[in-house]
DNA sequence: GAATTGATTGGAAGCGCTTCCACAAGATAG
DNA sequence: CTATCTTGTGGAAGCGCTTCCAATCAATTC
C-alpha cells in the first residue's frame, strides 16, 4: 500500500541508505543525489512510517501526560503551556485523563510500556511507590508537576506560603474573625493550604479553630469543585446566623469560590460588605467573578515541565531538581481591598481599554 | 536492555511463536504451555515493546484528535468524552490543539504518516479541500465533529434550529426588540446562529436588520471569547441610549455571555429586566451565571464521534453519515421568565438538595 | 605512477514483534 | 496396523526504517 524507500530507492536508482540519508538530512550525500531523491520523494508523496522509524531509532517523540480531572480549569491552562511547548519541539503529546486513582496505575502501566514514550508527566497525584521503582529500572524519564518525590524532577507551587499571603491580606485590611473553606486535606494542596492559613493566624496571634474551617472532601476532584464550595459557604452562613462571628473567609480554590459567591447570592449576604474572600489559582474565570486570589503561573509551569522533561531525556543521571514557584496575591472586589468606587471604576475602564486595543488589531 | 520475547522462549524452552501466541491469547496453546510462558514473562517483569507490535501487527491503537482552542469549554467537555471513551476502548489519544490555523494542516499532515494513527478526529474547522484527498487516497478514517464535508461522517449540532428556538423563546417573553450578538460569520455555527434568529423573527413579522447585530470576530477563538461578549454589550448599550429600543438579545456562545453580563454590569444595566439574555452551548458555568442557553450534548458527541471513528476502520466502504443534534432550551433567569421569585427559590433548593445528596454519599 | 585520502554510496544487519507454514506426535477411524 | 485428522509447536519471513561497515572512485600527495 504505502511508498517506502525502497521504492524511492528503485526510482532515484540509489540504495535505500542514501535515501535514508537524503530524508534525514544526514551530511555525507552529494547535493544532486539528495535533490533527485528529494524529487521523486515528493512525486511519490512519500510518507514515512512512524512506528518504523520509531523501532529503528529507538525515540519515539511522544511523551504521555498523565492529569487527573483535566476539565479543570487549572489543568487546562497547565496542559496548554505543555501542548504548545510540545508542538514547538515537534513531539506528540499523548493524553491520559484520570477520572478515578485506579486510572492512574493503568496510564502508568501503560506509558512504561516499552518504546512507548520517551517521557512522562505525572501531575498533581501521589505517585504510587511500586511505580518509582519501575521507572527507575525502566530509566524512564518522568516530571512531577504539583506533587513531589525527590527522586524526580518536580515542580511545586508553594502552597503553604501562598495561603500564608492571602490570610495575611485578610489580616491587614483588619478581619480578625477568619474562617477557612477547603477541599479533601488528603491533597496536598488542601492540607498545605491549611497549614498556611493556620501559620497566618498564629503569628498574629489570632486564635486557630477547626472549627472556623469547613472541608468537603467528597464530590469530583476532590472537593475542589463548585458544588463543594457552593454547600460549604451555606454550612458557614447557617454557623454565622447561628452566633459565629465570620467576617471573612480564605476558600482553597477559586473553582470553590464561584460556588461560594453562588450560595451566598442565594443567602442575600454580600460579598465583600458581609464577607469578605480570598482564594487561590486565578483560573480565567476569576477575574470575571473579582475574585482576589493567589494567581499560580499554570501555563508557565506546563512549559517548563516538558522543557525538563526533554532536559532530563539528554541527561537521564543528573540529579533531580525541585523547582518551586511563589504565588502572586491578585487584587479584586471579592476581599474589599477596592472597595472605593474610584478604583473599581479604573479597574474596569482599564480592562475596558485592554478590550478595546484587541479590537483595533 | 529490555526483555524480548526471545528472553522469554528461551527461559521457558518454548519457541516465539508460542510465546507470542501465549501473550496474545490465541487459542492454540496448550493449557500448561501458557501458564509456563505468562509465568516466566511475570517473573521478567516483561513489557511488550509497543512500536514493534505495532509495526508488525499494522494497528497503532491510536487515534489523534485535532482540535482548535481546546481551552475553550466547549471543546473541553467534548474531549472529556472523546478521552473517556478511547479509554474505554484501550485507545491511546494524541491531543492536538490549534491555536492558529496553519497548524491544523501540520497536524494533518502529521496524522496522515503511514501507520501513525489508526484515525482522526477533526474538530470545528473547515477541512481543506487538499487534506480531503490525501485522507482518502490514505484511507484514513476521518470523523468531522461540528463541522461538516459530505464526503465524511461527520456530527452537527443544528445551530440554526437551535437559535430560532432560543429567539423564539424571547418573542414568546413578549420581546419584540431583539438584538443579536454573534462572532465571526465566517465559522459555521456564527453564520448558522444568525441565519436562525434572522429566520425567527421573520416568521413572527419582526423586520430583521444587521444594525440589531453586533459581530465581533476578532481575537482569540474567532470571536467566541468573553473580551468580545464584553465589548459588544457594551458597544449595544451605547446604541441603547443613543435611542434604539432593545429589550433582549440573543447571544452566540455561552462565554460571549458571560462578558456581556460583565458589561451590562458595569454599565449598571440589568439583566433581565432591562435586557433579556438567551445564548447558546450550555457550558458548566452557564448555569454559575444564571444563563437561559441552548444545551449542546458536548460529552456525547465526544463519544459518538469516537465510536463512530471505530466503525469507520471497520468497514471503511461504508457511506459517510452524518448525523445532528437538536439542542435544548435550557431556562434560567438570565431570560427572565423565572422573575417569579417563588420559582428562583425552588430553583435554588433543587440545586441545594442535588449538592447535599452528594455530600451524604 | 603508486599510495593515500576523502567524499559518496550500497546494502546487510537489526530493532521486537506477528503470522504463516511446516512439521511432530497423538488420537481416531477404517 | 495403516491412513487421516487434530492439536501444539518452532521458527523463518517480513513490517519499514536507521546505521554501520565495506567498497568505490576521484582527487591529492610524494
Amino acid at each position: 500500500m504505502g511508498v517506502t524507500i525502497y521504492d524511492l530507492a528503485r526510482e532515484a536508482g540509489v540504495g535505500i541508505g542514501t535515501v535514508s540519508r537524503c530524508l534525514n538530512n544526514h551530511p555525507s550525500v552529494a547535493p544532486d543525489t539528495r535533490a533527485r531523491v528529494l524529487a521523486v520523494a515528493k512525486r511519490l508523496s512519500y510518507q514515512p512510517h512512524a512506528y518504523a522509524q520509531r523501532l529503528a531509532s529507538k525515540k519515539t517523540n511522544t511523551v504521555s501526560a498523565i492529569i487527573p480531572f483535566f476539565t479543570n480549569y487549572f489543568f487546562i491552562q497547565v496542559l496548554q503551556g505543555v501542548q504548545d511547548k510540545a508542538l514547538e519541539l515537534g513531539f506528540d503529546l499523548i493524553l491520559y485523563g484520570v477520572n478515578d486513582p485506579s486510572q492512574a496505575e493503568y496510564y502508568l502501566r501503560r506509558s512504561l510500556m516499552r518504546g512507548h514514550v520517551d517521557g512522562v508527566l505525572f501531575f498533581s497525584m501521589d505517585l504510587p511507590d511500586s511505580y518509582v521503582a519501575k521507572f527507575v529500572q525502566m530509566k524512564l524519564p518522568l516530571v512531577l508537576v504539583d506533587t513531589y518525590d525527590k527522586r524526580f524532577d518536580s515542580f511545586r507551587v508553594r502552597n503553604r506560603e501562598g495561603a500564608m499571603e492571602a490570610t495575611r491580606h485578610l489580616i491587614s485590611l483588619g478581619h480578625t474573625n477568619i474562617a477557612m473553606i477547603n477541599a479533601s486535606l488528603e491533597t496536598h494542596p488542601g492540607h498545605d493550604r491549611l497549614e498556611g492559613y493556620r501559620h497566618a493566624l498564629e503569628e498574629n496571634n489570632i486564635p486557630f479553630a477547626m472549627d472556623n474551617v469547613i472541608v468537603t472532601a467528597t464530590g469530583k476532584q476532590d472537593g475542589f469543585n463548585r458544588e463543594a464550595g457552593y454547600s460549604s459557604m451555606r454550612e458557614l452562613i447557617k454557623r454565622r446566623r447561628m452566633g459565629m462571628e465570620i467576617s471573612a473567609v480564605f476558600i482553597a480554590s477559586d473553582v470553590q469560590s464561584i460556588g461560594a459567591i453562588e450560595a451566598a447570592r442565594a443567602e442575600g449576604v454580600r460579598v465583600p460588605e458581609d464577607i469578605a474572600i480570598v482564594s487561590f489559582d486565578d483560573i480565567e474565570l476569576a477575574s470575571h467573578a473579582q475574585l482576589t486570589t493567589m494567581r499560580q503561573p499554570m501555563y508557565t509551569m506546563g512549559t517548563m515541565a516538558l522543557e525538563r522533561l526533554m532536559k532530563r531525556m539528554k541527561t537521564p543521571d543528573a540529579k533531580p531538581e525541585l523547582t518551586t514557584f511563589m504565588p502572586e496575591l491578585i487584587i479584586r472586589e471579592s476581599c474589599g481591598a477596592q472597595r472605593s468606587s474610584t478604583i473599581a471604576k479604573r479597574f474596569a475602564s482599564i480592562e475596558l481599554d485592554r478590550t478595546e486595543e484587541r479590537l483595533n488589531t
